[in-house]
Parts: C-alpha cells; sequence; structure tokens
DNA sequence: ATTAAAAGATAGTAAAACTATCGAAAAAGA
DNA sequence: TCTTTTTCGATAGTTTTACTATCTTTTAAT
C-alpha cells in the first residue's frame, strides 16, 4: 500500500479506519465535518438506489438537509464523487485484503484468498460509520466503471485518480507472478479478475444468460469460476 | 443467429448488409431515410469525438443541419441510440462470425477466430455506408457497457434490447462447449473473453498500468492474452 | 391531382448543473 | 472573553439539457 496518497491508520482508541485520500478529489475534507460525511453517507445511499446517471446534487441536499450550494463547497461535480468513493473502496479492499493475507505464505492460497475477498460481498464495517461498504460494494458493481470509461480518464489518471485502483492490480499481480514468474500476463490476468469478480455479479443478478450462474445466483460459484480460470491459467506445468 | 428481432440479409443487387433490429428500439425507423441514416451517422461520429456523456440531441441537430425536435421523432432519447448502436454492433459481429468461421470444423480454430473477430478493430465495411464500424467498435470498448449498467437493465432486457449481445454469447459459450463438453462454466467464460477484448483495450490505450501490452499497444497481445486465458481453461487433461 | 407522411421552423417547459452573494452560527485564535 | 476566520444556510440567478407541442412546408405514395 502507498504511502503517497493513501494509508490506512488505525487509531486504537476509538477503532476507526480512516483511508487518506487524494486531496484532488474534493474542494474541502468531507471526512472533516458533519456535513460532509452526511454527503459521503447519502451519496452512497443514493447512488445505490437511483443509480449514477438519477443521483443529482439537488436531491442530495434535500436528503441530507442542506443546499445545492453546500455540496458544492464539497466537490466539484458527481463524477468527483464518484471517483472520491471508487477510490475510497479500492484504498478500503486493499487494506483488507493486506490485512487478511498478512501471515500468508503459499502465494497460491493468497491468490484464492484475494479472489473471495473481490467476489463476495462486503460486510458493512463497523470501523467506518458513515460509509456503508455493502452498498458500496453493490456500488461498485454497477457503477465502478463509469469512473474511468469517460473522455476525461487520461485527465484524471494524470490526477492519480485511479492510483488505488492500479495499486490493488499491482498487488494482485505481484502475487500471480510469485505463484509463476513465468506467466506472460500477471497485470492483465489481475484486471481480468478483479473487473470480472463484478461484472459476473451484475450479469448473475440482471442479465442471468450471460452466466452459468443464474439459477443459484451464489457468489460462491463466482468465486469457483474465478479460481478455475486463474489456477489453469498460471499453472506452472502447461503445454 | 435469430430471426425473430434481427436477421442478416444481403441484397446482391446492392451488396447492402441490413441487421433487423428491435422495432421498440426507435419510434421511426432510421434505416428508412435520408435523416434517420445521418441521425446514425452523425451520432456515431459525435459518441466518439466527445464520449456518451457530452453527446446531446441538440449539438447532434446542429452537425446534420435539422432540429432537436426532429431527432425526436426516430429517438426517444440518448440511451435509446447507445442501445440500437450496441445492439447493431452485436448483431454485425454476429454475423461476421457466422460468416467467417462458416466452413471451419474444428471448435478450437473456430474459437480462435471469434477472439481475433472480437479484440481487433473492425476495418470499416463497405456495405453499410452510414455506420462506420471502426468507428462503432471504438464506441462500443469505451461506452457499450454503459447500455446495460443502468438502473432500467431489467425494463431493457424485458424488451429484448440486448439479445444480439446475449445471442453472441450464446454463440460463444456453445463453440467453448465444443472444444470441452465437460468445462464448466461456457457462458461465464464467453462474456469474460467478449467484456475482456474491450476492457483490456481500452486499459492498454488509457490506464497502461493495468495491462501487459502498455508498451507495444498491440491489439494481437490482447489476443495472445485472450487465447492463452481461454485454452488454459478448457485444456482436457486439467486435474 | 390528391392526400398522407415526413421534415423544418419555432416556441416553450422542467429539471440539471452550476455560480454568486449575504448573513448567521460555530469554531479557532489571540 | 473578545475577535476573526471559517463554515453553513438561505436565496437568487444563469446556462444547458432533455424534453413536448404546434404549425407549416416539402416530399412521397396512390
Amino acid at each position: 500500500m502507498s504511502l503517497e496518497f493513501y494509508t490506512a491508520k488505525i487509531f486504537e482508541m476509538k477503532l476507526q479506519l480512516q483511508i487518506e485520500m487524494n486531496k484532488a478529489l474534493f474542494l474541502r475534507n468531507p471526512e472533516g465535518s458533519e456535513l460532509g460525511k452526511n454527503i459521503l453517507k447519502y451519496s452512497i445511499l443514493l447512488i445505490h438506489k437511483n443509480g449514477f446517471e438519477l443521483f443529482t446534487f439537488k436531491k442530495l441536499a434535500e436528503h441530507i438537509g442542506t443546499t445545492e450550494a453546500g455540496i458544492y463547497r464539497y466537490f466539484e461535480n458527481k463524477h468527483k464523487v464518484l471517483l472520491y468513493l471508487t477510490a475510497w473502496y479500492w484504498g478500503w479492499l486493499e487494506f483488507q485484503i493486506s490485512f487478511q493475507t498478512n501471515n500468508i505464505k503459499d502465494p497460491n492460497v493468497k491468490l484464492k484468498k484475494v479472489i473471495n475477498l473481490l467476489a463476495k460481498a462486503a460486510e458493512d464495517d463497523e470501523q467506518t460509520s458513515y460509509v456503508n461498504e455493502s452498498l458500496l460494494h453493490q456500488i461498485i458493481i454497477a457503477e465502478g466503471s463509469k469512473a474511468y470509461l469517460t473522455k476525461q480518464v487520461g485527465e484524471d489518471n494524470k490526477q492519480q485518480f485511479f492510483k488505488p485502483y492500479k495499486d490493488l492490480c499491482k498487488v494482485v499481480g505481484n502475487i500471480i507472478s510469485e505463484c509463476n514468474p513465468k506467466y506472460k500476463y500477471p497485470k492483465s490476468l489481475a484486471s481480468t479478475i478483479i473487473e470480472m469478480a463484478h461484472f459476473q455479479n451484475f450479469f448473475m443478478n440482471n442479465l442471468p444468460s450471460l452466466t452459468d450462474f443464474g439459477k443459484s445466483k451464489q457468489e460462491s460459484e463466482i468465486v469457483a469460476f474465478l479460481n478455475d480460470l486463474v489456477f489453469s491459467s498460471i499453472k506452472k506445468d502447461k503445454l
């Protein structure tokens, strides 16, 4: 986990987990005030409920009990809110991964653990009161790729907005290379796992004929599929 | 290829390829008039140039030399235009696949051909004057998933708007099953190939550190990665 | 030649996406 | 504690987007 733009800190007293965010994502730090925390909390609730397209600062303000102008003091526009939430999620997930794979030596076991964390619904983490990780996970599934599928992707990338996502990919890619140093596509396989953990979930629930899990709708099946995919690919004794 | 909602027809005289479209996608058939064809042509040009978010009927009308109201007679809203273009593309691609794999018996060779067609840039097909397939391919890469990543996905699916995409997935899934009838995830592997053919392309060009092709930026490398991924997964002598 | 459909021209509305200003309240510093 | 700065709430206004409506002219079909 990089220390440049985000780090995970644990304050023992309050057991509060804080992900340090890229300051260019916001005009005023939303984690620094009650209003700001409410903006994050209700953004998650509203984007989850109505989708990103129907999410507006006006509606958000009404739900919080403040005004549109109040929101604009924190975020330039709703795209920045989405970038903030996705960056937060990837940072949080990388922390979960580094925490939960901490004393695992076998990279194969580690990789399995990572696939599990990627594909299984997050439980709401009590350590962050204003972020509902479970809803945020569903937002990432349905809206996450809209953060980068834009014409400004180059600009946003220059400003390091995708650093948490890229860092996570790097971590996963490195584990893949540990499993098999000769495997030729560790980065592409890493981004494939991450994207497919979410896309297969979306398809399973919305366009089930695109998956083999339409009947059961069990996340564990996505995990099994990804494990098969990954470990077939990186197996050492391939021709 | 299904005959219900779209079929490919070749008129020998004009050598004109026509993809039959789901009528619920439009208010007036855009292929039936000059204005309609211009709407398709300039929609492709403008979405490609500015991205779907900045694409408006006002700008489109100005480029064509008609009025906003004129566009609304053909399409209910811009989301329907995106659905139309994606459906058209998947229909066209399925035709290309069935045409180009026509007399191939070996399903493994067939699958390789499919991966090639999915991942390699389409050349502009002279048979359709008002659709630039090359630009459309790039639109599918950057905007394609926005067609289904919405809250209306269930409604849109009921109206069969994703049928061409699902049909293509089915075709690819069937080829996978032909290669190895015991492979457990043919549909999920099919949707993974299709999505990754596009996502790896987007990443390669916009967030290169998420791939192993950032240096060369060659589509042939994506093809190699997908071939390795697929044929490792479906290999019969796996443990 | 008649008439039905398509296209052009114009107007107007509601909501979204902002920007600007002002005064009250709350927090921070001296 | 008093003062200054920061934050917030309230209000107002602009531009653009996303439509709907109507009327007239042009084009196409019978």
